[in-house]
DNA sequence: TAATTAATAAAACGATCGGTCAGTTTATTA
DNA sequence: TAATAAACTGACCGATCGTTTTATTAATTA
């Protein structure tokens, strides 16, 4: 035996960071390889050293940024009391997160062919526990008499996430950096309080 | 001159229309101009004999697609009187388009490097009329005061759009197509009214 | 009917794709 | 220090990419 020295498993961390960056960029069909290996500055034989396949990395880099979002948000969710408090955080979160958005880069992964079912399935399942923040804190604010609704915890937890989630796929149209958190905040209070007159 | 027939124009929309199919479930870059081929059964020398290059062809069925949409829009919108009807109309329509979303590849179309800014531009003065459609309805609520908001009308728009083509870009969570049209009369009614206790 | 040309087909182009492989480097240990 | 193997390199592979080229078909008109 010799040189066990863990050395490799920085490069593939590093791989991997700078995947995210390029994927999160130009999604995952029009980032190549060779982009990968450029601005890596990794071999090609060393990425294929630690990843078996391009599709392998994508997989990885989503799985490692949905670890590090759920861990932080957990570390800070203990900090606001109410379920109202913990909606405003959760969309300040995401307003932060607009720049580098990997999880929009999924459905268009999702979209291609030969992805076996197994592999589709891992992916819901990743992205399952950041649905679930939505859910438990609306939940929560039920449980608590804090909001009042007929719809469905489950309606209602997929219509705030498709509305986080979709402002920072619409990206493009207008609005600059410091005009989204205000943004974000703003829709948690329509979520909460509607438009309605009466 | 000879056969000015206009054959030629039946064969291009042939064209749009198939490779729409593919950009919706695939995306721009992953979807090939074999492929393309394959699916219209059109020779490749004749596709290019139409549109000088993928691009064109993408940007081609974007426009159409689009133009298509604000025109069957406006033929409906009139049948309906109120603000709040016409959102709950609009939201019917964006669960029927839901299976073919070709909006949603414009991001990572727009992702893209080598993309003039003439182009960028055109890509948003094209997808500039469908949110002008939440605009209008939401300044006409408000005029007749049937909603009350101390939002902008611009944030009001672009929340419930972002919300609304949220929900189909990230449909694969679950949620059959019967359970999807009742979704969309969720979002508008929590649009409307909130969830908020008080 | 001969000339004209819009429209279509098919083969081929160079470039780039994801991926492989034979070989080199380097930290470790016997 | 000689042997070992984890880690890494860069040239190279066949396949596929978007696009071009050359040739053919068929509808029109002079």
């Amino acid at each position: 035996m010799a040189r066990p020295v863990g050395q490799g498993e920085k490069t593939k961390k590093h791989i991997a960071e700078k995947a995210k960056v390029l994927f999160e960029q130009k999604g995952y069909a029009a980032t190549s390889m060779e982009e990968i290996r450029e601005f890596t500055e990794i071999s090609k034989g060393s990425i294929y050293y630690h990843f078996k396949s391009k599709e392998e990395l994508f997989l990885y880099t989503v799985e490692t940024a949905n670890k590090s979002w759920m861990q932080e948000w957990e570390a800070q969710a203990n900090q606001v009391i109410t379920a109202t408090e913990k909606l405003y955080l959760l969309a300040q979160y995401y307003a932060s997160d607009m720049q580098n958005p990997l999880s929009k880069t999924v459905p268009e992964y999702m979209g291609m062919e030969n992805i076996e079912d197994m592999v589709k399935e891992k992916i819901i399942n990743l992205l399952q526990p950041e649905y679930d923040v939505f859910y438990q804190i609306i939940e929560e604010g039920i449980r608590d008499k804090e909001f009042v609704s007929n719809k469905t915890v489950d309606d209602l937890a997929y219509i705030l996430y498709s509305t986080l989630t979709g402002m920072s796929v619409t990206q493009f149209l207008g609005y600059d950096e410091e005009k989204f958190y205000l943004l974000y905040e703003n829709a948690i209070d329509v979520f909460l309080n509607g438009i309605s007159k009466k």
